[in-house]
This record gives structure tokens, C-alpha cells and sequence, in this order.
DNA sequence: TTTATGGTGTGATTCAAATCACATTACGAA
DNA sequence: TTCGTAATGTGATTTGAATCACACCATAAA
């Protein structure tokens, strides 16, 4: 937990008080590779924090095509959004791409915690502020870049990552056919 | 200013005192067909809420063409959000399609208001929600649909858009050519 | 060690959508 | 009204990327 603490007083610092308090509403939980952390059609109960592996939030469309949504490792928070706050069954899944352990938060305690401290509503905000610039920034390069930008930027954007997962996940992430992609980074 | 105040409302009630600190924060700005509120290059000073008109926000590639990354109406917000939150120079333009007028906040008088109340706070962490959910389903319809799926996912969503703009610029918010997108909406 | 399974490169072929090139229509300004 | 400009439809052609089909190489399990 107390990688949680630092995670947050990233953002806001917080007294010990507060922290006993916020602490309750996680719950840690081990993964191990390819254990599903959501599976389509579930209701989705959790938002996680990852303290540590690599996991994919993905759908399959109906041509059985898996698509990536969101790659998540240390310190990243992942879950279907669109499920979970509006409480629908899940489109997608969430899987777990290298052993590791995630945070659950529970929407209930999410909006418990915006609605008790100041300070919380605060870190959900600047957290949701980043997340919807990087997303508007992934509108910008699928609309415009042919996969040869989209590989660039994604290498720029995400070294770490490209040593973590394979290419063809990669390709999922950039809407790439894996050759494709393949013969890219080959010229590069 | 009583749009200004309904809109707010529509998340969390306000006194009257809360929502007289509120509304200096905001500037009344009337626009004209063809105006733009934001140019490339420029300081993004301002975040918008359309009270009235339609607009979009885009961006030129290095071939030249032009991608909307996000079209709004009356009760929505806009900016090059990426240079208004990180202070850096637009790469984008905002540009009004349809006289109306809008209110402009700073990211400075958006900060002050989040940390003076709470409840403000909350109603910008609301509408950030929407918009990511927004975004991450825009994702997904840019990953997976093929022309014919992304326009019926448009029409579906946005009926009165389709109405409200030109064609090709809902060809240049979908990532299809003009054309494309005319020999669909004949095939349906 | 062998065997299987998943990741990856690379050629040949196909195909959907972009591009190019017009014609037609609608509309606002002079 | 007439002119000019923007929006739109539609054919012909090109092209970039998907798909298909395979070989090769890891790594992990038997």
C-alpha cells in the first residue's frame, strides 16, 4: 500500500489519517499471466492500479479481431470505463500479460472517496485530465498516421512497452495487420 | 449567464453566492460563421462551452489535409486540450461553422474555481468521466469500423450533427475520404 | 532430447478505399 | 438574375495494406 500513498501524493499530499482512511477502499490482488481480470458481457466491478505487470484491455470484434484499447503497466489505471461508470456489462477484457499484482477500486468507493475529500476529487480529476490528453492524442495519430507514423510515435511514446509485449499485440494497439508491422520496423 | 448556471446544475446544485463567485470566471464571446477561436501556433488560453453554433476542432497533417478531432454543439466543451492543459503552443484550430457564441474560461480560473469548491471540483471531474468514455468508444469505432460501421455509428450518436454539417467534414472527423463516405450514405 | 506452441519474417495475391477527374447541384454575393 | 464558390455524386484508376501461405526460430513443457 504504501506504493499507493506515493502514487497519489504525486498529485496531493495526504496526512496519515486521510491515507488509513483511503486505504480501505482498495483491495490488493495477485495476477498471474494470462489470468483474465474482466471478461466480456461481466459486470464490471473494478477499476485497477497497477503496482506491477503488463496487461491489455481488449475486444474482439465480429469478425473475431482482437483489438487493443489500452496497454497498462506500473502505476497505470486500466478497466473497461465505459462498463464500469456506466455500469453496463463489459465490452472487453482485461488480461494479464506478465505476473504481477493491481489495486481494486470499486466504483462506489471511487465516488466515496471524491465526495469525502476534497483532495481525492482533486486526484481523479488531474488523473482523468492526463488520460483524456493522451487519448485525444491517439485520435490524432490513428486519424492521420499511416502505420509507419504510428509505430514511430508509439516507439517514442512507449519504449518500455516495446520491449515488454510482442509485436503483434503492438499491431492490435496501432490497428496494423501484424505483417505489416513486421515489415515496418524491419525498414526502420 | 443563466445557460452557464442550468448547465453546472445539471450536475451539482449551487447557492446563489457559489454561482456569482462562478460566473466571473467566465467571458462572453459572440462568433461569427467561418471565426476562428484558435489558430495554430497560438497560446491556447481558453477552454470553451458552446452556449450556442456549431464548430470544430482540427488540424492540418503534413500533406496538407485537414482531421477533425471533434465537432461541438450547445452544452459542450472544446479546445486543443493537450496545449491548453500543458500550456503549450495549439496544434490545432478552432474554427465556428454555424454564428453562435461561447463562453471562454482560463485554465487558471478553471483551477482556482476546482480548488475554491468542491463542488466544482467535482462537476469538471464529471464531465471529464463523459468525455474519456466518449473517447475511448471513439477509439473504438476508429480501430474496428470499417467506413460503412463508423458512419452508422456517427448517424446513431450524432443525428443532429449529421444535419448540421457538411458532409466532408464528417468524412474528415471519421478518417474516410469524401467520397468514400458519399457512396455509403447512398448505399443505406 | 524431442515436441509443441507462439512469435516473427517475408513473398505472392487480393481487395477496399484513396485518389484522380469530372459532372451536377445548391447557395450566397454582386 | 447571374456569377462564383462550395458541396456533392459518380466513374475509372491506382495503391497501400490486408490477407493468405509459408518458413524459421525461439521458448517451454514432456
Amino acid at each position: 500500500m504504501e506504493k499507493l500513498r506515493q502514487h497519489i501524493e504525486q498529485i496531493t499530499p495526504l496526512t496519515d489519517e486521510e491515507f488509513t482512511h483511503i486505504q480501505t477502499f482498495f483491495a490488493i490482488k495477485r495476477v498471474r499471466k494470462n489470468q483474465f481480470l474482466l471478461h466480456e458481457g461481466d459486470e464490471v466491478k473494478h477499476e485497477f492500479l497497477v503496482l506491477q505487470g503488463v496487461y491489455k484491455v481488449f475486444y474482439v470484434d465480429n469478425e473475431g479481431k482482437e483489438h487493443i484499447v489500452q496497454f497498462a503497466q506500473e502505476n497505470w489505471w486500466m478497466t473497461d470505463y465505459s462498463g464500469y461508470f456506466k455500469k453496463k456489462p463489459a465490452n472487453m477484457f482485461v488480461e494479464c500479460l506478465e505476473d504481477g499484482e493491481v489495486l481494486c477500486l470499486t466504483l462506489y468507493g471511487r465516488e466515496k472517496l471524491s465526495a469525502d475529500l476534497h483532495k481525492m476529487e482533486h486526484f481523479f480529476r488531474v488523473k482523468l485530465t492526463n488520460g483524456y490528453v493522451a487519448l485525444q492524442e491517439r485520435i490524432r495519430i490513428l486519424l492521420s498516421g499511416n502505420p509507419q507514423q504510428r509505430y514511430e510515435e508509439f516507439s517514442k511514446l512507449h519504449p518500455d512497452l516495446l520491449q515488454r509485449v510482442p509485436k503483434k499485440l503492438i499491431a492490435a494497439f496501432l490497428g496494423v495487420s501484424r505483417e505489416t508491422l513486421s515489415r515496418l520496423s524491419g525498414s526502420k
